[in-house]
DNA sequence: CGGTTGATTGAGGCCCATCAATCCAGGTGG
DNA sequence: CCACCTGGATTGATGGGCCTCAATCAACCG
């Protein structure tokens, strides 16, 4: 049940997290981008590298929230279930997003994550943010363009993805999704949810969002469509989109 | 076009504007409720309180962002057009909410704020905050819980007001508007919201607003259905939710 | 190989969007 | 004072999009 933890620890005399920090590739997108390698010595609380299956959970809706997560690779979704037991995707995030940011506010977490591809993540601890924010000032509005971020997401899911036909919000799903893609070339790999998990983020009934993929794959948007994933023609999803929103 | 402009500023020789906010009755609701009194002092910006009648515009999506407001009394609904045109409801806000945050990020709105009904709110500039959380740390978590209330209203927006039938929605949503209604009784006024408001709210026509609003009040849980307000039978609407959810 | 899980496709029916007519309240001007 | 106009609310009729139920298919696995 317990997913794999991986320390990032170095063997190393003094401020062996602080290292690893230093050398992370994410660092210029993570939380901690901002801070000097000087205010990374100051880390003394430890950071661990965590690994999740498809379907496995982050974290659950009313858990204390003990830490926040930044996503090194893959894909989580945050679901909510409401008072009549229906699942509803409420947001995405991806590589360099973070999530979890209830725990600076030792408030319990207000959705379940989910990893809907292989997922590696750092697990920060509640604490280290608190220490961290003694000292630099910076680290504040850092935090807060996360909450900002978040918040204009989950506002953009309402506006773009829970309007309109079942056909156009696929295809805006699919938009989006585009940008977890691997290569940026003219015609990437693209993560596919679940059909079920189509429906929970855009609303609608599992066989219609498999009627949607369908029809994309015959107006030529999606090649190759596979269960979990498909190749994106970007060109003529982005004509389809406009053509769309048009008419 | 401009809504009226009243200032608090309070005839003394010292620090007007804290001599305001102190004697403000929203003060601990307020964002600067956590603060002390001599903080109070430090503020040398003016806030400003203003008056809004219904459907004026607080600020418009993608201004850039000068001011955040905390609202005194009325609802204002945060709207967004999508990229076809259609107009969505994101959130509410009312007596205590705090809106325009983007504003200490230097961004510009993410939505646009309309008063939904007679509306008074205080104007605070975007220095002000920055000048006193220099001094004062408590201020950046009294911020982070700001922006974390916002974004639970949005995902819960997504989770509760956004699935099911029609009629369950209208349903919802109006016991959401029953935390905006005037007296605390059993049978509370509540404000009701233009038939295409609730269509924006919801993300239903007009028309079949209207018919869920009648049948409520054929059911009796609204009493005396004026356009703008109805009369609620709180214990009615509650025994009604639960059984909605129920089958 | 049978069993399971998810995807796809079809058929039928219902909820709701759309179009349209009417009603009602408030404002304006003769 | 009343005719007229206007904007919003209400109610009806109709068609269509999507949900539901159901069968089939594909992939994986013990």
């Amino acid at each position: 049940m317990h997913a794999a933890v991986v320390s990032l620890h170095r063997q190393g005399p003094v401020h062996p997290q602080a290292q690893a920090c230093a050398r992370c590739e994410l660092r210029r997108l993570a939380l901690f981008g901002t801070l000097s390698e000087q205010a990374l010595d100051c880390i003394h609380v430890h950071i661990a590298a965590q690994r999740l299956e498809p379907g496995q959970a982050l974290y659950d809706i009313g858990q204390q929230a003990g830490a926040l997560f930044t996503v090194r690779s893959g894909v989580v979704r945050l679901e909510r279930v409401n008072a009549s037991g229906e699942r509803r995707v409420v947001r995405l995030a991806g590589r360099g997003d973070l999530i979890g940011l209830e725990a600076l506010l030792k408030q319990p977490y207000g959705s379940t994550a989910l990893a809907s591809t292989p997922l590696e993540v750092c697990r920060i601890p509640r604490g280290l943010v608190a220490e961290l924010s003694q000292s630099h000032v910076g680290l504040a509005t850092a935090l807060m363009q996360r909450w900002q971020h978040a918040l204009a997401q989950a506002e953009e899911w309402l506006a773009e993805l829970s309007m309109g036909p079942a056909q156009r919000r696929v295809l805006r799903l699919v938009h989006k999704l585009s940008q977890y893609a691997q290569g940026d070339e003219q015609q990437p790999w693209i993560w596919l949810p679940t059909r079920g998990d189509i429906g929970a983020m855009l609303n609608m009934s599992m066989e219609t969002a498999s009627r949607a993929i369908s029809a994309l794959r015959r107006q030529g948007v999606l090649l190759q469509v596979e269960p979990q994933r498909a190749r994106l023609d970007l060109a003529l999803l982005q004509a389809t989109l406009r053509s769309d929103e048009r008419g």
